[in-house]
RNA sequence: GGACCCUUAGCUCAGUUGGUUAGAGCGUUUCCUUGACAUGGAAAAGGUCACUGGUUCGAGUCCAGUAGGGUCCA
């Protein structure tokens, strides 16, 4: 077996396992293996993107959770994959064209979109490949792209499905529009952002008496030659006698009416509102109660056309909004100006303000939208952190129809045809359903050269919200079948971030509910049966990480730093349940610490002595010899045993940040600072060291198995380094962890089990060794390893001491403990195993003796006398609960008797 | 306007049904190349748990309110 290295380097280790796994196929999911099914779908990310650290943390987590559950026998699988992100991949592609002063217009549809393939087969698997170099151990061959044949047969399978239910419609109404994208977007895809704009005061002559006005306010003066009327509260007083007569529209002059509506909110402003239908929800609203004309001053990519009027025409609609002012200022219609503070709607890819518009679009009234909240709301899915459920039900209350359509070319395109002829704009609810005039199928029509398609593509997230039933060969039987739907479908867990809840995970648990095993009772339909949301990862000053910022470190620059496994212990240590995560570099930089001091433990034990026989628990477990357990061996069992249970609990509950710190302090302080440094004197005696060995081998591999799904590749190598792996060298992924039962069974069938009495006196130890390294360190002696303490104490302490004396004088660096009765007037400390003090009497500085012991008396005093004011409490004495009462009377007793001996040094020192 | 979250050591954060003297990592100070590890070890300093009130024998933890910060929805 080679020598393992001073230090570690991950970076060939790293490579060589991943290549290792993928050759043996480890990540393999199969639909026959037995074990309880255990699956992931990864949210695909967009095939434009690169690896940021949301990916990092999103795809350690589900790996950490596939790597447990390989380990506990589970038959796991994890579905890799890439979403075609519709506007962002066609803008990138665009954005190339440009490069040669091209659009997508110069090539035509069929063209353009080879272009895009080309694009994706070039580009689009960099992410995935990224997501290996931190060792996801996804079934890569099972990776999947939404843009996929099958994957868009599926997708085009449940629109004509919804279609025939009557789920989805074709209607003219207010869309957000992208003027950048030229595109509809959802609603989900508008971010409100606060800025800080003018808002303008205009006032609108009326006809009927030249000199009178009426003033309304607005952010956009541009839109007004597409005013068609002023609306006012109807029991507004000041307006009242207004209602029904005209005024003159202050740009393309045009007498239009006053109106009442209950819409107008009588505080804001002047209390009267331009209504502008083409140009804003409410007065869309508005114009249809008052059967108003429409009038769109806007073309598609936010320029004004040629309704605006001949000085707006053509213009920008931030240009022509500062040239509409100025026109109301010459006109001297313009009666104030002031910054003004609202929110505005962006478009989530493009950044740039949306504008509605009213254009024919395709709705989606969303399907068993009540079953989605029983399904949350029972407890069918469980989200993590729970709260996020509220947020779930609260959208899924106010539910609004989905506009589907988007106005690109990447994307699956509509599988509607229009016959030849018909006028499109005039197509009504009931020609929809005519087959003469609109044909609805996967195939398309008998007759295409009859018929024209539509146009328009579906949103992406309309694809992605089937990816966990479409990714399993949904909905073709053969396809199930092949890749395991029946065993794999619904999922375990989705990890994904809260930010597109009801972007995806809402639209996927309705898209379970409707297309999966029809007729089946819900537990069987819903897409998966947890969902753990991530934090958001922000940079130190706690802002969003965004290219735009430039604020994101490169993961793989991290990795090369650090190593994989460094990156990723760092980053779960960091990311506690349900909280955003600061990120820091130093934590991933204690994660790569954490790597080496566990390759240099593993490197201690393999110094030590020969290595036993580690291919099993069957093999290591009969080389522990209880009758020869000492305290520390009973006490860093026992903790190994409260370690797993906690890790266990912690799988449990989705903490996996408190796992990564539960394994962290256990190998750190109780394995390594402690037990390896015990153990150097136990492996000095000939009848101990045998079986401290065997602990060790037993304590390390239950740690690296513990440790694996964490932190994957250290682990393996230093799996069969240390001889885990048996003469076959067989991967850690194939054991079985043991949980905290199994272990204490396996454990006290071999007539082993952890005295916690014993384990006890280490505490004790513990607290004697501080004490007295710390004396050594208050006389500036630390480093010497040649003092002599000398210990006043009981019987039962001093045999604790005289048990364990070599260990003693090596850990607190002497080279005597002597027993006396009086160590007065000399440099000492009060222990659990006595009064321990430092035999430098000839240079004990009295004063500062005093001070020290002074100080620590009196913090002693006042936890002693909060004890005693419990204790007279009689209230407390008679209603806590005994074992509380037993624990301060003993803490009492044990705070007088260590004041007591305290004074009285005090008083030795004169 | 509605909902949710956060406020604990210099910094970033844990703290699981209320129960000994509130923890970690980093940073700081002092000391140490001792045969696993300086990517390390030892010792130490550092907190009126945002504030006010309440419930309780007992509150960082539960309740109400206040202040500040953040997120989502409208």
């Amino acid at each position: 077996m080679p020598e393992i290295t001073k230090s570690y380097e991950p970076r060939e280790v790293e490579k060589k396992w991943y290549a290792a796994w993928m050759q043996a196929q480890a990540f393999a999911g199969h639909a026959d293996a037995a074990g309880e099914p255990y699956s992931i779908v990864i949210p695909p990310p967009n095939v434009t993107g690169v690896l940021t650290m949301g990916h990092v943390l999103n795809a350690t987590i589900q790996d950490i959770l596939i790597r447990r559950a390989r380990l506990e026998g589970k038959n796991a699988l994890w579905i890799p994959g890439t979403d075609h992100a519709g506007i962002a991949t066609q803008t990138v592609v665009e954005r190339q064209l440009r490069k040669d002063k091209k659009t997508r217009h110069d090539f035509g549809r069929e063209k353009f979109l080879e272009k895009v393939w080309e694009w994706r087969a070039e580009k689009g698997g960099i992410i995935l490949n990224q997501l290996q170099a931190l060792g996801a151990s996804c079934d890569w061959d099972r990776t999947q792209f939404t843009m996929d044949p099958k994957y868009s047969d599926a997708v085009l399978k449940t629109f004509v499905d919804l279609f025939d239910r009557g789920n989805i419609y074709r209607g003219k109404r207010m869309v957000n529009w992208c003027p950048a994208s030229l595109t509809a977007l959802s609603d989900e895809e508008v971010i409100m952002k606060p800025v800080t704009g003018t808002i303008y005061k205009v006032q609108y002559e009326l006809t009927a008496k030249p000199g009178h006005f009426i003033q309304v306010s607005t952010t956009r003066p541009e839109t007004i030659p597409g005013d068609v009327a002023i609306a006012v509260h109807p029991e507004d007083p000041r307006y009242t006698d207004l209602i029904g007569q005209t005024v003159w529209r202050p740009i393309n002059r045009t007498a239009i009416p006053i109106i009442g509506d209950l819409a107008v909110d009588r505080e804001f402003g002047s209390g009267a509102l331009k209504i502008t239908p083409a140009h804003d929800k409410v007065d869309f609203e508005v114009g249809l109660r008052h059967k108003l004309p429409i009038i769109d001053v806007l073309n598609a990519d936010g320029s004004l056309n040629e309704l605006g009027g001949p000085d707006l025409a053509g213009m920008d609609r931030f240009a022509a909004r500062k040239k509409a002012a100025e026109l109301l200022k010459a006109s001297g219609n313009l009666v104030g100006e002031e910054a003004y503070h609202n929110n505005v709607g962006y478009s989530e890819r493009a950044d740039v303000p949306i504008e509605p518009r009213l254009t024919w679009q395709w709705w989606l009234r969303y399907p068993k939208v009540e079953e989605a909240k029983s399904a949350v709301r029972d407890g069918l899915i469980k989200f993590y952190p729970e709260r996020w459920s509220k947020v779930y039900l609260h959208w899924l209350e106010n539910i609004q129809d989905w506009c589907i359509s988007r106005q690109l070319w990447w994307g699956h395109r509509i599988p509607v045809w229009y016959a030849k002829g018909i006028d499109k704009e005039k197509l009504t609810e009931s020609d929809l359903r005519d087959p003469k005039k609109i044909h609805v199928s996967l195939k398309g029509p008998a007759d295409p050269e009859n018929w024209i398609q539509e146009d328009d593509v579906l949103d992406t997230w309309a694809s992605s919200w089937l990816w966990p039933f479409a990714t399993l060969g949904w909905p073709n039987p053969e396809e199930m079948a092949q890749a395991g739907f029946e065993t794999f479908y619904p999922t375990a867990t989705l990890v994904t971030g809260p930010d597109i809840i009801f972007f995806w995970v809402a639209r996927m648990i309705m898209a379970g509910l409707e297309f999966v095993r029809p007729g089946e009772p819900i537990e069987r339909r819903i897409p998966f049966n947890n969902v753990y949301f991530t934090g958001i990862i922000r940079d130190a000053q706690g802002r969003k990480m965004s290219k735009s910022l430039g604020n994101s470190p490169d993961p793989l620059d991290l990795i090369d730093t650090y190593g994989a496994d460094g990156l990723r212990f760092g980053i779960v240590s960091i990311a506690p349940q349900g909280q955003d995560i600061r990120f820091q570099e130093d934590r991933i930089e204690s994660g790569k610490n954490f790597c080496n001091k566990l390759w240099n433990a593993c490197r201690f034990r393999q110094m030590s002595g020969p290595a036993g026989d580690n291919s099993s628990l069957a093999t290591i477990l009969p080389r522990l010899d209880a009758r020869l357990f000492d305290a520390d061996d009973h006490a860093i069992l026992q903790r190994l045993l409260t370690t797993i249970r906690e890790v266990d609990r912690c799988f449990y509950e989705f903490e996996f940040s408190a796992a990564a710190q539960a394994l962290y302090g256990f190998f750190w302080n109780d394995f390594c600072d402690w037990y390896v440094e015990v153990s150097k004197s136990k492996l000095q005696a000939e009848d101990t060291r045998a079986n401290c060995l065997a602990i060790q081998d037993f304590v390390l591999r239950q740690l690296l198995v513990m440790l694996h799904p964490f932190i994957p590749f250290i682990t393996e190598e230093l799996w069969l380094q240390l001889g885990y792996g048996g003469p076959e060298a067989r991967s850690i992924s194939y054991v079985h962890v043991d949980d905290a039962s199994q272990s204490a069974s396996s454990l006290t069938l071999l007539g082993v089990r952890p005295d916690v009495t014993k384990a006890a006196l280490v505490e004790r130890m513990k607290v004697f060794v501080s004490q007295a390294r710390a004396l050594k360190a208050e006389r500036g002696v630390a480093s010497r390893r040649d003092v002599r303490f000398i210990v006043k104490c009981d019987d039962a302490a001093w045999a604790t001491v005289s048990e364990n004396y070599a260990k003693l004088l090596r850990m607190a660096g002497a080279s005597e403990i002597a027993r006396r009765d009086d160590v007065d007037g000399t440099s000492a400390a009060v222990t659990p195993l006595g009064t321990v003090a430092l035999d430098l009497a000839s240079t004990v500085d009295p004063a500062a003796e005093r001070a020290r012991l002074a100080k620590e008396l009196e913090a002693l005093g006042k936890h002693i006398a909060g004890t005693e004011a419990r204790l007279a409490n009689t209230a407390f004495v008679s209603k806590a609960p005994p074992a509380v009462l037993e624990g301060a009377r003993k803490q009492l007793a044990d705070q007088q008797a260590k004041r007591a001996e305290l004074e009285r040094l005090l008083r030795s020192l004169g």
